[in-house]
DNA sequence: GAGAATAGCTCACTGAGTGAGGTATCTTGC
DNA sequence: GCAAGATACCTCACTCAGTGAGCTATTCTC
């Protein structure tokens, strides 16, 4: 942002460029993200469907269609649509719900995992890397920074 | 991902940790602009330029249709529909470059600075508090590593 | 100054995402 | 036990963002 609509202080000024940073990954990320969806004939949608997926499921959490639209910011119908199309690649399996009948589970296939691993794994390489060269007590001090920055953007998103 | 796929290694593991919480940030901040979006009714694209034409103003670099479109990882078409609607919500002010008669220069007006003020100010008050509980000297050190991971981002993106 | 390269644009088209509305299943109150 | 309402997901018709093809104007190179 144009930061001179703010009063010039010193320590905020620090804290912003902080902020900047961690904007900018975002960025970087969010372009790695769409190159991935270019090179695998993807949609930048159904990549970001993919790994709100793969965190559900190392998260423990069940991922059905409305939960995803949710996590996605888009709605049902849209998301059905990213389904379909995931589906249709053979990169997710739809799996009707026992307990509730009207619900089904979203599993993504083995192909789409390591089709992942294969494009972002060098990436990935370099990041651990690149985390490696911190302490162990550094790491978590990020770590916990990042958390704490992840809740404070939480509290955004529940606007109604 | 699914880390079941890659040998378990505890030092990794912390690192890969690092890393997830990296790009769940990435996640909600793309949320929040995606709200944003909603809000001021433009699109999420439209969002992202007038992120990265501040972000050019910021660092002194001309922004030109062309580096946009590059920053979005758009066609230059595209790029050219989304100054068109920028430039009609009077958010974007095109300039005709005078080195160069076939480029022009964006600008990004000060209604919609203060319109993104308005929005993000309180998430940017929250992000500023949130890194000001850190010290100075941790703050450098986590804006070093966000710096790092960058870099090791862009040696993916610059792909042929 | 001719030819190649570059910056940006228009046009026609595809398809991702939305709103309206439907079906099947679950929950609740009687 | 069953009607009324809520919930989860889906289909249909439509809009408009983004792409490919191809154009014009300007600048660079020899």
């Amino acid at each position: 942002m144009r930061d001179g609509v703010m009063p010039a202080d010193p320590e905020r000024a620090a804290a912003m460029e902080l902020v900047h940073r961690l904007r900018e990954v975002a960025v970087r990320l969010e372009l790695a993200m769409g190159e991935f969806a270019r090179t695998t004939g993807l949609h930048g949608t159904d990549v970001r469907a993919l790994i709100r997926l793969l965190d559900a499921e190392r998260a423990g959490v069940d991922a059905t269609p409305s939960w995803l639209a949710q996590q996605l910011g888009m709605t049902s119908q849209a998301t059905t649509a990213v389904i379909h199309r995931l589906e249709a690649a053979g990169h997710v399996e739809r799996v009707r719900s026992r307990s509730d009948g009207r619900s089904s589970q979203l599993q993504v296939s083995d192909a789409a995992v390591s089709l992942g691993w294969q494009f972002f794994g060098p990436l990935l390489d370099r990041l651990i890397a690149t985390t490696e060269a911190l302490t162990p007590g550094e790491q978590s001090l990020v770590t916990d920074y990042l958390t704490a920055v992840t809740s404070a953007l939480d509290a955004t998103s529940g606007l109604p």
